[in-house]
RNA sequence: GUCCUCGUAGCAUAAUAGGAGAAUGCAGUCGCCUCCUAAGCGACAGAUUGGAGGUUCAAAUCCUCUCGGGGACGCCA
């Protein structure tokens, strides 16, 4: 149970037994900590329904707490704050109760089954910066969710069937006409390799992007190789089928390299194609319930509502070429995403752009009745990672950034800042792969989700303040000294009242851990978790700095001290755990 | 044009139902290693919360207007 839930039932039933029910969040953290720990405003509320006067209200209800034992003072200042200081004794009781072991799953009463669509790459470009952002988020949103007993399932969900495809296959086509794949005569067997480099693959697309731009008989061929891969079973063209399953195959095996080297893995790696099969299926729906219309030889959904304010645009099923689009694909999907798994929650992980679309699906898929209106269907946006000049993150000649190139700049830098020189270089070169990871995934989260963000590697890879070094230095620490106390035989005691305003400071940290994880789960972000981490870290270096741990002369006082920091730890272990982050065993 | 989103110290962010000196970190200035990793700790300084009205005992927070950044708006994803 969290401290704040505990001070709250505390404070509603002071105010009950003066008469007066209150209900909702009574307890805050306190705005001044030079006075108090915790703080209620609820005699303002109060006090005004019943037109009478704050402190006098707030002087009545401390009386009911006088004998709290687990409180060492409550009193009214000002207008009428309640201030709450609790007891040291009850105070490191509470927290050898809560947090000898820490498990998250009991502070969440309403376990559910989610779906988390996060990554989404797209397979005919390679992985570029902006694709860390949502794998970050989606990995830690999805590792917190598991924490906290959901059943969570992560989907890359791939771009791997719209016109992107389409434009690959007829680039290649036209490069390399005789492959084949081309020869609609040839009924044998095709051979088991990419007639493609993953590095070709990852030219292809944007130049046959840009020609086709400029050039609209090259982009009507690309449309037409799109319906001939999306139509594979019924056009005598199963070598275009047959070209793409090597392409994906190919491009996925790069993915998995830049996914497993940032820690981050997915349930299921499917993608739009699919759901390919339950088109028809999505049609038939849609069509039951009259939704379909025609527009300009597309077919469409017209999702307007009632009372907006906005034109929403159609959705569009089909376009006039016959091909299908992400809209369809992304409908389908939550069709078969209900029929195979029957989430309660479906989460989109996505760039805060694609929001309109997001809209126009999730009414389509309300309104026709496929998804029922107790489950909930959640777009979680984020901003993009730019670069100074506030546009998406460049290489220096202009061009995309891939994701690898990325990482290896980061890791460089964080190299060079490896200073300890008993650390042999082989090593050296470890450690600076989880700081250069921990450096991106923290200053990921420290950023609002929602805003866009200016990739700075001197300040994410700074060793003070909030990145991701200086949290992982001071694990460091705990673990070094855990390991000295381990040598030497010192054991973990009880742990008793803080004896210095530094323990204690750790102590008022540590009993905030629930109301972050809960609140970040109902936010949706990590950036609560990542401060929290701050806090709480800052907290023990100032106790390191100060307090002698291992040295203390006071043999229960160094039990107790050795089980205060190994706790800090444990929670340290299972923030970063949940960031994504590992954890080096020296810096 | 319509809609979405964001404007808080030089920069980056916080403020969990409207509540007490608007908090924290970088950067700046000044201190601290005969001692468990100084990749650390402490102190100082820094803000008409974009602007103008309004509601309230109380506004960064709510309402109206206004200025500015970013974004989206039918056959790309």
């Amino acid at each position: 149970m969290s401290i704040l839930v505990e001070l709250n039932e505390k404070i509603r039933n002071a105010f009950l037994e003066c008469g007066y029910e209150v209900d909702g969040k009574l307890v805050t953290l306190s705005d001044r900590p030079d006075l108090s720990q915790f703080q209620s405003n609820t005699a303002f509320i109060v006090a005004k329904k019943n037109g009478i006067n704050p402190v006098k209200l707030s002087e009545e209800v401390i009386k009911k707490l006088e004998n709290d034992t687990d409180l060492s003072k409550v009193f009214v200042a000002g207008p009428g704050f309640i201030n709450v200081v609790l007891d040291n004794n009850f105070l490191s009781s509470y927290i050898e109760r809560n947090f000898s072991k820490i498990d998250l799953t009991k502070y969440n009463c309403d376990k559910k089954k989610i779906i988390i669509d996060y990554g989404g790459p797209n397979v005919a470009k390679p992985l570029h910066v902006g694709h860390l952002r949502p794998a970050i988020i989606g990995e830690g949103l999805k590792r917190l969710s598991r924490e906290l007993g959901n059943e969570i399932i992560g989907d890359i969900h791939l771009g791997d069937w719209g016109r992107q495809m389409g434009l690959v296959i007829s680039e290649i086509k036209l490069r390399q006409p005789n492959l084949i794949y081309f020869d609609d005569q040839y009924s044998g067997e095709y051979p088991d390799c990419c007639p493609v480099t993953v590095e070709e693959l990852n030219e292809l697309y944007p130049t046959a992007n840009c020609a086709a731009k400029n050039d609209e008989a090259r982009m009507e061929e690309a449309r037409n190789a799109t319906y001939i891969l999306q139509n594979k079973d019924h056009k005598n063209h199963r070598g275009y089928y047959e070209l793409w399953k090597q392409l994906v195959k190919t491009s996925v095996s790069d993915l998995k390299k830049t996914y497993e080297k940032l820690d981050i893995h997915f349930d299921l790696w499917r993608g739009e194609s699919d759901c390919n099969n339950s088109i028809p299926k999505l049609l038939e729906i849609l069509s039951e319930k009259n939704m379909i219309e025609t527009s300009d030889g597309a077919t469409v959904v017209y999702v307007n509502e009632e009372g907006d304010k906005v034109d929403y645009p159609p959705v569009i099923l089909k376009t006039k070429n016959n091909t299908v689009g992400y809209q369809t694909t992304d409908l389908a999907t939550i069709y078969e995403r209900l029929e195979e798994f029957d989430p309660d929650e479906i989460w989109y992980v996505v760039d805060a752009r694609q929001k309109l679309h997001f809209d126009q699906i999730f009414r389509v898929a309300y309104r026709s009745g496929m998804v029922d209106e107790s489950k909930k269907l959640v777009f979680i946006g984020f901003g993009t990672m730019n670069g100074t000049d506030g546009k998406p993150f460049k290489t220096r000649d202009g061009g995309v950034m891939r994701l690898s190139e990325l990482l290896d700049i980061t890791e460089n830098k964080a190299f060079e800042k490896i200073t300890n020189t008993s650390i042999e270089k082989s090593e050296k070169q470890e450690i600076a792969c989880l700081v250069a990871d921990a450096s991106l995934k923290y200053a990921d989260a420290i950023s609002n989700r929602l805003t866009d963000y200016v990739f700075d590697i001197d300040k994410f890879t700074d060793n003070n303040g909030k990145t991701g070094p200086y949290i992982l230095y001071s694990q460091v620490r705990i673990q070094s000294l855990l390991e000295k106390a381990n040598v030497q035989g010192i054991k973990e005691g009880n742990l008793l009242a803080p004896s210095s305003k530094e323990e204690l400071n750790v102590m008022l940290e540590i009993i905030k851990l629930p109301d972050v994880i809960i609140s970040a789960y109902n936010n949706k972000s990590l950036l609560e978790i990542a401060d929290f981490l701050f806090y709480l870290n800052s907290s023990f270096n100032n106790l390191y700095n100060n307090c002698r741990i291992l040295d203390e002369k006071n043999i229960e006082r160094r039990a107790s001290l050795l089980k205060l920091i190994r706790i800090v730890g444990d929670i340290n272990k299972k923030l970063l755990y949940i960031m994504s982050v590992r954890i080096p065993k020296r810096m």
